[in-house]
RNA sequence: CGGGACGUGGCGCAGCCUGGUAGCGCACCUGCUUUGGGAGCAGGGGGUCGCCGGUUCAAAUCCGGCCGUCCCGACCA
C-alpha cells in the first residue's frame, strides 16, 4: 500500500492519561482510538495486527482439530438461568431488555451456548469434539485500563472441548496447553504456563498463560530451579518451622495494655510485644454478607482469591471499622479471635499448632500474649489463605521463589460435567447409559495479546513488531520525493516485493525525511528500505527495526534479501 | 464500589486563585524558501471552555448538582 493513501494518524504526543507503553504507542502510531472507557476502535493498522494475531490463534486451533463456529453475541437470559450463572456472575454481565421486556445479556463467555448446541451430540461415538470461535465478548469491567490491556468489549478466541470421560478431558486440556505454548511462541510472547485459580468458571483445574511485564495486573510465583510456577492466587511455599519458645509448652494466656498500638509493626516495637511472625493477624471479612474472621501469621498477607476459592464465597469485602466495632467491640488494630465463638473463624495453615503468640484482645489498646491457637481459639476451618512472598522456598524443591508481574494472555479450564449437567448435554455410552459430557474451556484475548506484544516489543522510538504480527513486513522510505531516480527505484522495488508476496508499505508522502523515518520507527515495521541518495549508485539502505542495524545493499540484491528475511521469519513461526 | 486527580480546537497544555474581547506548541490549509532524522518565514481555518442550574451588569473563571475520563485499591482474556 501507498502511505499517502492510507489513514495512519500518528501523533507526536501520547494522550496525557496513558500510562502503559502499549497504550501510548498504539495510540501514537495510529493503531487504535478510544471511543469511551474500555471501548476502542481499531484503525486500519490496528486491525491488520489484530487480524494477524487472530489468524495465528486460528491456525493453532485448527492444528489440534478444532472446528470454528460463530455464535451470537446476544443471549436470552434463559440459557444463563439454566446454568445458574444469571444469578451468580453479578454486574459484570451487561444485561438489558428488548421491546417485549424479555431479559437479554451480551455474551461474556459461551459455555452455555456451546453446551446448548452440544445437546445434539447424542452418542459417545461422536466424541471427542473441540469447538471454537473468535468473537466479541462483553464484560462490564469495574475498571477498564491501560488501552487494549483491559477493556469491556474485546475479541476472544474461546474453545470448548467435549469428552466422555476425565481421561478425554485431560487429553483435550493437554493439547490445548501445547497449542497455546506454540501460539504464544509465534506471537513472540514469552508466556509462562502457571497454575491458576478457576474463578467464576469453576471446575477442577486451570492454567494461565502469563507474559512477564510491568504493565500486567497479576503476580505469579515461580521457581528458577525446578520450573514450579503459579499465580499468587494459588501459589504456596514451604515455611520454616517456628520455635515458639517455652520448651514446647504453652504459657498462660495474659491480657496486657498496649495504648495506641494499632499495627503489627507497632506491636513489634512496643515493650512486651512480639515479632511479626509471633503475632496473629486478624482480618475481619464479609463473605456474601456474613462476617467472618480470617487469621494469618502477623507477617503474612491475605490473598482474597484464596479466601474466595476455599470458601466458595462470591462476594468478599473487608468489614467496615464501624461494623467491626459493633460485633467485636474493638477497632482494627486491637482485634483477635480469642474466645470468639459467634463468628466463623478461618485460619491459615501457618498458624496450626502455634503457641505463645500475641494478638488483639477485642478491646482498643489491649492485646493478649501467650495465645495457644489450639487451646484459645475456636478455629472452624484450616485453609491456605496467605499470599506467598518473593524469597520463600519453592514448595517443590526449596529454591527461593521469585514473584513476577505478568499480563494474563490466556487461560484454560477443566470444567468437568457441571455445564453439561445443567444444560442437559448427555450422550449414550457403549453400555447404553446416559452420561453427561465432560467439558473444558479455553480462552485467548486477541486484543490483549496485541497489547502484550506491544508491551514486550518496543523501544524509545516506538513499536518493534515481530514479523508474524507486523502490519506490514517492509516499508520503503523515499527521503525526498523530488529525487526522481530514487522515486523510480522505490516504485520498482515496491512492485517487485509485492510480486514476491511481501506486504509492503511505500512511504510516498511528500514529507521531510525526518518525519518519514520517525513514523516508520513509531509504527514498527520490521524492515525498512531507504531509497535515497545512494539510489543513483545502484544502492539502497536496508535497516532492521529491532536492532537498528543498517547495511548498504545493491539494488539488484535487496528484493531477494528482504524476501529471504521475511520468509525465514515466517518459517520460524 | 472506596480513595485521588482531571475535563479548554485533532494531540499536548496555559488561562481559573483575583469574573470583563479564549491563548500557546504540535497537527491542518495557502504561498515562498528549504530538502537524509519530527524545517523556516508569512498568511489562514478550526473551540457550545463536559452538561445543567445558580450568583452577577458580566462566568472558562465563583457556587451547587450531574456526566465523563484517568490513576491507586477489590475483579478477569
Amino acid at each position: 500500500m501507498r502511505w499517502s493513501q492510507l489513514f495512519i494518524p500518528t501523533l507526536r504526543d501520547a494522550p496525557a492519561d496513558a500510562e502503559a507503553a502499549s497504550h501510548k504507542l498504539l495510540v501514537r502510531g495510529g493503531f487504535i482510538r478510544q471511543l469511551h472507557a474500555g471501548h476502542y476502535s481499531l484503525l486500519p493498522l490496528g486491525l491488520r495486527v489484530h487480524d494477524k494475531v487472530e489468524n495465528i490463534v486460528r491456525q493453532g486451533m485448527d492444528d489440534i482439530g478444532a472446528q470454528e463456529f460463530l455464535l451470537p453475541a446476544m443471549h436470552p437470559a434463559s440459557i444463563w438461568q439454566r446454568s445458574g450463572r444469571w444469578d451468580s456472575v453479578g454486574p459484570e454481565m451487561f444485561r438489558f431488555q428488548d421491546r417485549k421486556e424479555a431479559d437479554l445479556a451480551l455474551g461474556m463467555t459461551h459455555e452455555e451456548v456451546f453446551s446448548e448446541i452440544a445437546r445434539e451430540v447424542t452418542s459417545y461415538k461422536s466424541l471427542p469434539q473441540i469447538w471454537y470461535q473468535i468473537q466479541w465478548k462483553f464484560r462490564d469491567e469495574p475498571r477498564p485500563k491501560s488501552g487494549l490491556l483491559r477493556v469491556r468489549e474485546f475479541a476472544m478466541k474461546d474453545s470448548y472441548s467435549f469428552d466422555l470421560d476425565d481421561a478425554g478431558l485431560d487429553h483435550a486440556f493437554e493439547i490445548h496447553r501445547q497449542a497455546y505454548i506454540r501460539v504464544f511462541e509465534r506471537l513472540s510472547l514469552n508466556a509462562l504456563a502457571v497454575q491458576a485459580s478457576s474463578g467464576m468458571m469453576g471446575g477442577a483445574g486451570s492454567v494461565e498463560f502469563m507474559v512477564p511485564s510491568p504493565a500486567g495486573e497479576d503476580d505469579i510465583a515461580c521457581c528458577g530451579a525446578c520450573g514450579y510456577a503459579a499465580n499468587v492466587e494459588r501459589a504456596t511455599s514451604t515455611l520454616a518451622p517456628m520455635d515458639d519458645g517455652g520448651g514446647g509448652k504453652s504459657g498462660e494466656l495474659e491480657r496486657f495494655a498496649t495504648p495506641g498500638v494499632r499495627t503489627i509493626a507497632a506491636l513489634e516495637a512496643v515493650e512486651g510485644g512480639a515479632v511479626a511472625h509471633r503475632q496473629i493477624k486478624t482480618m475481619v471479612m464479609v463473605l456474601d454478607g456474613s462476617m467472618t474472621l480470617a487469621l494469618l501469621r502477623g507477617d503474612h498477607r491475605l490473598n482474597l482469591q484464596k479466601l474466595a476459592d476455599s470458601t466458595g464465597a462470591l462476594e468478599i469485602r473487608a468489614a467496615e471499622p464501624a461494623e467491626t466495632f459493633e460485633r467485636l467491640g474493638a477497632h482494627p488494630g486491637s482485634l483477635g479471635a480469642v474466645g470468639v465463638t459467634d463468628l466463623p473463624v478461618l485460619a491459615d495453615h501457618a498458624l496450626n499448632g502455634r503457641r505463645n503468640l500475641t494478638t488483639g484482645a477485642n478491646e482498643d489498646d489491649w492485646h493478649y500474649r501467650g495465645v495457644d491457637v489450639d487451646r484459645d481459639i475456636c478455629v472452624q476451618q484450616w485453609l491456605d489463605l496467605r499470599e506467598v512472598s518473593a524469597g520463600e522456598p519453592c514448595p517443590v524443591c526449596g529454591h527461593p521463589l521469585e514473584v513476577v508481574r505478568c499480563i494474563e494472555t490466556g487461560h484454560i479450564f477443566k470444567l468437568g460435567r457441571r455445564y453439561a449437567e445443567a444444560m442437559g448435554a448427555t450422550v449414550l455410552d457403549a453400555d447404553g447409559v446416559n452420561r453427561a459430557i465432560t467439558m473444558g474451556s479455553y480462552g485467548i484475548g486477541i486484543g490483549r495479546a496485541v497489547a502484550a506484544v506491544a508491551e514486550v516489543h518496543h523501544d524509545d522510538r516506538g513499536l518493534c513488531w515481530p514479523m508474524s504480527v507486523a502490519p506490514y513486513e517492509v516499508v520503503i522510505t523515499v527521503p525526498s520525493m523530488r529525487d526522481e531516480p530514487a522515486v523510480a527505484l522505490a516504485e520498482q522495488l515496491y512492485s517487485e516485493l509485492r510480486e514476491q508476496g511481501c506486504e509492503v508499505l511505500l512511504d510516498d508522502r511528500d514529507a521531510r525525511a525526518g518525519v518519514k523515518f520517525a513514523d516508520s520507527e513509531l509504527i514498527g515495521i520490521p524492515w525498512r528500505i531507504t531509497a535515497g541518495r545512494a539510489a543513483a549508485d545502484g544502492e539502497v539502505e536496508l535497516t532492521e527495526r529491532a536492532s537498528g542495524e543498517t547495511a548498504l545493499v545493491d539494488t539488484s540484491a535487496v528484493v531477494a534479501q528482504v524476501v529471504t528475511a521475511v520468509e525465514s521469519a515466517r518459517r520460524q513461526d
